[in-house]
DNA sequence: GCCGAACCGTAACGTACGGTACGGCTTGCC
DNA sequence: GGCAAGCCGTACCGTACGTTACGGTTCGGC
């Protein structure tokens, strides 16, 4: 019902080589911000900033490269719609839910999103566009068939699946990603993060399951 | 029942002239994103960089003053929970999600959010604490004594008035926030705010209306 | 073994920008 | 008028960092 599935390899012909460095960037990203220097990424990953430059244009390049180099190893869960009962329903939903908490509140996360951030604010947006395309846009696609999966199976009831993800997705995130990114502690442990996961779940049930949903809506 | 409230002035002692100074950096801000210089700020400003330094220390204080300045200027709706009845319990609700929405869909609240967010990446994460305080925290603190009074009135039903602000908060933001600051085009023009807001509060009420039942005083 | 390509390490260049210094102008006060 | 304080405009300094250049080294192909 609710599977890993590995997907195209969006990440174009990257030698190993350029893999390790693409991760030592990601590691530096990570612990140190935005302020990662050329000098730094070359030393960490023991290349020269000749090759850097070769392979990767500029500053910019580099920083796009590592932000489609991690964005490509995430991967949320997918899901196969048959024989969808309420049960596996709960179950799937609940595991995107935890999934995506998990995500959002991870160091890589994190420091991806804000250097995306501050880049959106400066120039050309393609960080910005990147992240939510591998980030929420992802998700939803990955969502919103089993939503209409559970719809067809007479589970949900909604008008829009668009409408329908975006509320699930307020449920589930609320203020924890801003919260996070503007620098506040907020720990989340896994037990905190599987309660809010099923939370959210009980509260979209409850505003979107078929034979209980509130009349006037 | 619901009104704007002017409140304590957190600016401390800023003469007029600063105050012009830091609404020209505002400007700067939004126009330009971080990476507004010193000497943009003075030219903008007609001011001198050595009173910019003498005023604000350095570019973090600035930064700082700035922020603060436009953070003492968001005023969000402060209800009085008298005679609170469902009709305008819904008005008042759907009232703080439409200044919500509007607040953090206006250029200012991207640009400062956005500075912010890079801020909290490199260093203190000062200017990300005022923001939180000034947004999130502010709107909880004046949110969170109409969710009691509704409670009081037997019109709500929850355990926890955190929680159910956060419920209100993800319903009402959803992934607005996070997609504006990524840069991503979505214009929200007054009547989708308005449409939004009716919706989070409906959506709101649907779980956390109390059941007919009247609450125990 | 030889050659060229790719790459490492590092030095050097150019520039942008934070921060400082200083001369001149205005303003308020005696 | 004269003085002092505050401020403007600007030139200047130091440094950090992106970018380039280059000599030395490794390595695959012949």
């Amino acid at each position: 019902m609710l599977d890993i599935v590995p997907e195209i390899d969006t990440s174009e012909a990257l030698t190993e080589r350029q893999k390790a460095v693409l991760d030592a960037a990601l590691r530096l990203l990570v612990e140190e911000g935005d302020q990662l220097t050329m000098t730094a990424v070359a030393r960490r990953a023991s290349c020269s900033k000749e090759t850097l430059y070769k392979w990767f244009g500029d500053r910019d390049g580099l920083l796009t490269a590592t932000v489609q180099w991690q964005a490509s190893k995430v991967r949320v869960a997918q899901v196969d719609g048959k024989g969808l009962d309420l049960v596996s329903l709960i179950a799937s939903l609940e595991r995107f839910a935890s999934d995506w908490l998990k995500v959002i509140s991870s160091d890589t996360s994190i420091a991806l999103n804000r250097v995306a951030v501050s880049h959106a604010g400066s120039g050309k947006d393609n960080l910005g566009a990147v992240v939510l395309e591998n980030g929420r846009f992802a998700l939803a696609k990955r969502l919103k068939p089993l939503l209409e999966a559970g719809r067809q199976a007479g589970l949900l009831d909604f008008a829009d699946a668009e409408t329908a993800f975006r509320t699930f997705f307020g449920l589930v995130a609320r203020d924890v990603q801003i919260r996070l990114l503007l620098g506040d502690r907020l720990e989340l442990t896994d037990a905190a993060i599987g309660g809010d996961a099923a939370r959210a779940t009980q509260q979209f049930l409850a505003l979107f399951k078929s034979n209980n949903r509130p009349q006037g809506l």
